[in-house]
DNA sequence: CATTTCAAAATCATGCACGATCCAAGATGC
DNA sequence: GCATCTTGGATCGTGCATGATTTTGAAATG
């Protein structure tokens, strides 16, 4: 019973599928870069079966985008309009959801959590470095899931993991290294409302983060 | 100039995505239902790669679930706490895009196109008719979906087509004759609010729409 | 006789190699 | 210099081989 260890079925387009979405996110590839499908079998020595099902699925989250006969490319940066939309939507969607996280009171476990990603983030070296630059990114990244995660709607959750992999490329491609201490002083408070259990300041101290956020971003 | 038609350069697999699609949303699977590879292939005249593609697609958008080495299978009818967290979050997000749109002022041609899509609804034959009932949901979901069009946000456009597959089965499986009414009175306020280019006003009709149209689910 | 066990066959998902089709770019002709 | 042709390379679709899963059916056990 307890031995029975679940195995793990491994289908070849889900490796590849990661594959491919770690190397974007490495930005191996550029923005807009082509992707030949024989190329990518070939280094990662699989047949073209499993590769083009791991684009189609790519396409379907739009990491990727497809041209028929012409073939895939990485999805292009956006333009700032589409930053501005997602500023915006961010804007509505997560200050609410830090207010419905503070309502439901997390447990010190969470609030231990988001402490730990703010303190990974600050503790991260000085980055013209390339590793701490994505590192930084991806706590960010973690930490506005955990309060999404925290508010208790799965619905809410999977629209921002819809945002994450083109916040994480923009975030990649376009932060700057005075950022850092700002974005660390908003998610100080946040946590410090989320713990008090004081929906009103979450929510306040998430709208400000996001504002702030956004006015680095387009700079 | 005027004569240079583009021409449709087709690929298999959006064809096969389309069908099945259409076939899940004429309810020709039920929810839950396994969906042979190689049936579906003889059925639509393709081999078995366009529907692997169109699948894991399908698969992406929600639809469909794939389970590795036994197959794809529409995606089941989901738990009433599902639907809890959708309109939660369409309470959350609707009633912005309202009063965002209302603010925008939409233009004459977008209050007429709203108008036609409620008097089309109310038009319908009184539906024990499967037709009609179909036409009612997807009257309704284009009546929402031109809403958040008019919004201006392509983020929060695409939040809710992410929803509308779902939204559109379960109304599909889910909806009684006798709500059709208030639904209709409750789109009427909302486009008034909208004409009006009340932001608060459509805020609110969007709300007591939303909270209507919950109660008359889950019931 | 009902139920369980177990093996073998049928069914089906998965991955691969090959051929057909189509796009892009360089070469040729005027 | 412009249009047409040709060649190279890539995508797209098909058929088939392989291995995993499920079902069938018969034997064995209680």
């Amino acid at each position: 019973m307890s031995g029975a260890r679940k195995i793990e079925r491994v289908v070849l387009g889900d490796q590849v599928y990661e594959a491919i979405k770690e190397r974007i996110l490495d930005q191996a590839h550029a923005p807009g870069e082509k992707l030949n499908v024989d190329g990518l079998a070939r280094e990662l020595q699989v047949s073209s079966t499993p590769i083009r099902e791991a684009l189609a699925r790519l396409v379907a989250e739009g990491l990727v985008k497809a041209e028929p006969f012409i073939g895939f490319a990485t999805a292009p940066l956006p333009d700032r309009r589409y930053y501005e939309d997602v500023y915006n939507f961010r804007g509505v969607i997560e200050p609410w959801a830090a207010a419905e996280a503070a309502r439901r009171r997390p447990g010190p476990d969470v609030i231990q959590t988001l402490r730990g990603e703010v303190a990974a983030m600050m503790a991260g070296e000085p980055s013209r470095e390339y590793r701490s630059h994505r590192g930084f990114t991806e706590g960010d990244d973690r930490f506005h899931r955990i309060i999404l995660q925290a508010a208790g709607n799965q619905v809410a959750l999977k629209s921002y993991d819809d945002l994450r992999f083109h916040l994480h490329i923009s975030r990649l491609y376009l932060t700057r290294e005075q950022d850092v201490g700002l974005t660390h002083q908003e998610h100080f408070r946040i946590v410090d409302a989320l713990e008090a259990g004081d929906p009103d300041a979450a929510s306040q101290a998430m709208r400000l983060h996001l504002e702030g956020s956004y006015e680095r971003l387009i700079k």
